[in-house]
DNA sequence: TGTCAAAGTGAGAAGTTCTAACATATGTTA
DNA sequence: TAACATATGTTAGAACTTCTCACTTTGACA
């Protein structure tokens, strides 16, 4: 059960994920690196690579863990109002924009500009995911029975803007543009702005 | 006038910004070294320390000027349209969007998440000259002589759409989400609905 | 119990950023 | 116009990376 110094670590695997979770909040992705990721985990540098093929893989872990997580919490968001609500699309709006500012670095390993290096399909497939739990609210909204171009078409559109507004958001603060506006208040407007 | 061998360049600065700024569209930021920027500019790799600070101070001076040839595209889009119509907020998105998708490397290096090690005032200032632009086009739009709270309050949703729009389109291309909409008509659409 | 695969280690190759000491042009200024 | 100060190069190298290789340790199971 890897008392003190136990040779083999136990779960090595998800204590480097963890570590460079960690890491990738504090010094932000660009700045992170395996090494410190070992030091911080207590192991040698060669360790990370009987579990994974190279630094990507380590990050790659570490953005689908947070999808995961990401995406549940949107789940959950939801179900505190009733089907077909359009409080719906304003609390996974809520959810994206939080997920943004609380966990800057995986956000941005996930969006900010790592694609051209971490192009994993599981990626894409998580994306999608999420972007489908978006239409299926729209839809319902619309009264919809299915996933018509218009649909999407608006889901397109909601998704652009709390995508954008995640980013500002992460990158200024509230502090800066946003704090004079309430950001529920945003959302719900450009919500009903988009669904009328 | 820098022959061919000549010990001086000439202008090593702007050679290595260009040279910089290639690498980072053709390789991404994020695996931009200074050495292969000294590689192709043909020069030692000690030689931009005489000219930058470090590796960043290259980086930010390519996303300065990116920025200033943004803006001067912004500008003149604009003026393809008459004073107060609401086409010059779709021509600006429509260049905000162009220049994401044209210079991605660029594009990212500015919002993309480098904001933590490219934290130089100077970037922060020409976002809000950009950001002026817009909200003096709103203002217009909405038939306000200054910039209102409510005007702040829209501009700030058009942008946060454009910037979304910017990055999904050009993580993900036309081909993957957009192709089946149209760029100009979704502009339009969401300058009108943002606007009434 | 003995053997084998899995999961560690240390050493080191190749590449990175950046500094220090040195070399060479350029342009004032005596 | 010679000489010096300064700007702009270079080479060498220190300290760090990522990742590989050959080796060791350990747990599992035949």
């Amino acid at each position: 059960m890897a008392e003190k110094k136990a040779y083999h670590h136990g779960d090595l695997r998800a204590a480097l994920i963890e570590a460079t979770r960690q890491l990738v909040e504090e010094k932000g992705p660009d700045s992170f690196s395996v090494s410190d990721a070992c030091r911080l985990a207590g192991v040698s540098t060669a360790a990370p690579y009987k579990h994974f093929k190279d630094k990507n893989e380590m990050l790659v872990a570490v953005v689908l863990e947070g999808m995961a997580r990401h995406r549940a919490n949107m789940l959950s968001a939801l179900q505190e109002f009733p089907e077909g609500s359009p409080e719906r699309i304003t609390a996974i709006g809520m959810e994206y924009v939080a997920f943004a500012m609380n966990e800057p670095g995986v956000f941005r390993l996930k969006f900010g500009g790592f694609t051209d290096r971490i192009a994993d399909p599981r990626l894409e497939e998580g994306g999608q995911q999420s972007f489908g739990i978006l239409l299926s609210e729209v839809a319902k909204c619309l009264g919809e029975s299915r996933i018509t171009e218009e649909v999407r078409r608006r889901g397109f559109l909601l998704w652009s803007f709390v995508h954008g507004l995640s980013f500002i958001l992460r990158d200024r603060g509230l502090a800066d543009k946003g704090e004079e506006f309430d950001l529920h208040d945003l959302l719900k407007d450009v919500s009903e702005r988009m669904l009328k």
